[in-house]
DNA sequence: GGAATATAGTTCTAATACGAACTATATTTA
DNA sequence: TAAATATAGTTCGTATTAGAACTATATTCC
């Protein structure tokens, strides 16, 4: 049975990444943060700042969920935005140097609780795990579903 | 730097977790359900129930979420819950009827969805991934973050 | 047996998550 | 260049997420 093969890698592939973000966040919420919130300033830091878009790209958090985000980060001092002055449309985000600062502090405190995971694995093996993730990201991103529309009657 | 290619096999991880929830959202949205919805139906159908625990432990929604899911499957009548006669503390969950047959009509359609996908990957390829996760995942769960407090000399 | 402790499930709060609708500005087309 | 279309970001509604506090019942230990 092929799809049950399927579905138990897909299994451990969702395990993992909630796996990775339990790990991860157990630090991040010691620093005042959400694990969201921390992506944006990790991604803003040593940066001239960018637009929604671009962050959203960089993080993987949909523009509808951006604002309420840099809303609270923004309220928090962390960083501000400004227009955009080439498109009319777009807001640049940018770290104030409180932000600047707090992303210096954290940052490196922050791969530091990654070592240990970091120390597991050696770079062939971390490559060959990122060469068969970016396979499988590609699959999905490119294989469309059968269509097969049942109606649920209702 | 390994911290770098950690940094980039995790985000293909992510990018990989988002993947599959899009792919297969869209058409569990179509059958008018919300992907933890279908979570819970496709695990409860073919069986006699089980516990709230047992439910979080086999579709990782944790607790907490788990009762408003749950809620809102028991007000569309999908299921409903009963006492255990084993533990005075929990509760039997278990599709009714019309959850029953619901799960029957879109469980194989679902499974259809998935199909283009599935036959993209072989049986090997299939195994060797998800034996990389585990690997993953067990370093997840074991290994500890390193602990950044600088505790005061006693 | 009774106190201490553990566990099952619910409730609560704050913050995402996501799609859809919306406003304002850009870009493309005819 | 005016109309059609696309894009950036916000707003909205519903559902999920996590952790923590809470209630009720089980289990353990002495």
């Amino acid at each position: 049975m092929r799809e049950k093969r399927f579905l138990m890698m897909v299994r451990e592939l969702m395990e993992c990444a909630r796996g990775f973000e339990r790990y991860s966040a157990a630090h991040v919420r010691e620093l005042g943060l959400t694990p969201a919130q921390f992506d944006i300033i990790a991604t803003l830091g040593n940066t001239q700042g960018m637009s929604c878009k671009e962050l959203g790209e960089k993080t993987l958090i949909t523009k509808g969920t951006m604002t309420g985000v840099l809303d609270r980060l923004e309220a928090k001092g962390m960083l501000n935005r400004h227009p955009c002055a080439d498109d009319g449309r777009s807001w640049i985000t940018k770290l104030t140097p409180e932000g600047q600062a707090f992303f210096e502090q954290i940052f490196p405190a922050h791969m530091h609780s990654l070592r240990p995971l970091v120390e597991h694995f050696g770079n062939d093996q971390l490559d060959a795990m990122r060469a068969q993730l970016q396979q499988l990201r590609t699959a999905f991103e490119t294989i469309q579903p059968a269509d097969i529309k049942i109606r649920s009657a209702r």
